[in-house]
DNA sequence: AGCAAGTTTGCAGACCGTGCAGTTATACGC
DNA sequence: GCGTATAACTGCACGGTCTGCAAACTTGCT
């Protein structure tokens, strides 16, 4: 009956919808509870208690407990490699990065939550940096091609890391609130872009 | 009798070299196992069996597992530091960088083994990630007074995320086998060093 | 209804890491 | 030298993460 309504809402089954509501679940309960009394100070079974699920499952859905604070991590890199490999013609990765950046610079409340939580935890700080690799491989690979770079060019590694400090540095919300704004966030995009122009421009000239 | 022979060896007591050298063979052994099995394949009974001493004691040597791996951590912190601190009177912060990363090339067999492992597992490379931002905490910080940056101001974060790049590139010896000379290295350091004073240039001039 | 496939669960177990208390080795004053 | 204070080592028990496995249960389809 429904076979035949394959237009754009696939109308997940039942199944579908119940295993991302649990995961939703889940992330919902455990970040509460790790802004409640910390990561470290809840357990895997405090977590599957609160989202009625048993400890068991929640390794169903998530590999790892660091992993569910991140859990959205694959769609943002999706969504990164797709804004990078669907950048309009005669654009530079650089230009398809910057406003990659700008595109996500709101979040939910939930994203905020998840940064108080990692910002609360020295583990997640560091669970955060080493996540942050894959995103600059997707950077460095872009870059590759987009400065026809050889394997010994440096150039690549130093971009990429450098809008991933960028990046960080603008969802970090330290400072002064008035550098928490979108427009302080794209001035400080503009910044870094030039600076790596600059920085590009000078070896170009050796 | 040897007490008046305090020249410069300052003979530590037998309790402080004993200490020492059970260190140097808990890393020692560790490091031989990680790279004949594997980090993960390795347990901590496995390295306490091989070094003669209790799982206990090794606790009581390094916080964790990994912590044996990244044994040099805070001497090469320490290092840093220093040379950061009491660089000559002149020369900028980026130039103190450079020239710590040069003087870092040399490896004895043991860090090229360590280097070795960490490349052969997933989290332990990780795991060098997130030790690293302590050190681009002190760049951070150098820089800071050397650029006279504002707490808003975002160019540290870049330099120094860069720096690190380039610290990791040139001790990953990835690509080809002629990349990996010191000559090489502190090429590599040349163009990360334009790079970054063309960038810094850049956002001068705005 | 009934079968196939996917999901959830409990159980047992490996491993990491910690607190504690008892034992052993070193250092130091006499 | 000798005894005592001090530091290191050790064993033990425990809490926590994560995995493999097989049994129970739910959903999808005919």
């Amino acid at each position: 009956m429904f076979k035949h309504m394959d237009t754009d809402a696939p109308t997940l089954g039942l199944r579908e919808r119940k295993k991302q509501k649990t995961r939703d679940t889940i992330i919902k309960v455990a970040l509460d509870l790790f802004a409640e009394r910390g990561y470290e100070q809840t357990t895997i079974a405090d977590i599957a208690d609160a989202a009625d699920v048993s400890p068991r499952t929640i390794f169903a859905y998530f590999p790892s407990k660091e992993d569910i604070v991140f859990y959205d991590l694959a769609e943002v890199q999706a969504r990164l490699a797709a804004a990078l490999r669907n950048r309009p013609e005669g654009t530079t990765a650089l230009d398809a990065l910057g406003d990659f950046i700008a595109a996500s610079l709101e979040g939910d409340s939930q994203q905020v939550q998840r940064r108080c939580v990692i910002k609360a935890d020295e583990g997640l700080q560091r669970g955060k940096r080493a996540r942050l690799a894959p995103l600059e491989e997707l950077m460095i690979g872009a870059i590759v091609e987009d400065l026809d770079a050889g394997p010994g060019d440096i150039r690549p590694q130093i971009v990429a890391s450098a809008v991933g400090a960028a990046f960080s540095s603008i969802h970090d919300e330290n400072g002064p609130p008035e550098s928490n704004t979108p427009e302080h966030a794209k001035a400080v995009i503009e910044d870094v872009m030039a600076f790596l122009r600059g920085g590009l421009e000078a070896l170009r000239q050796r």
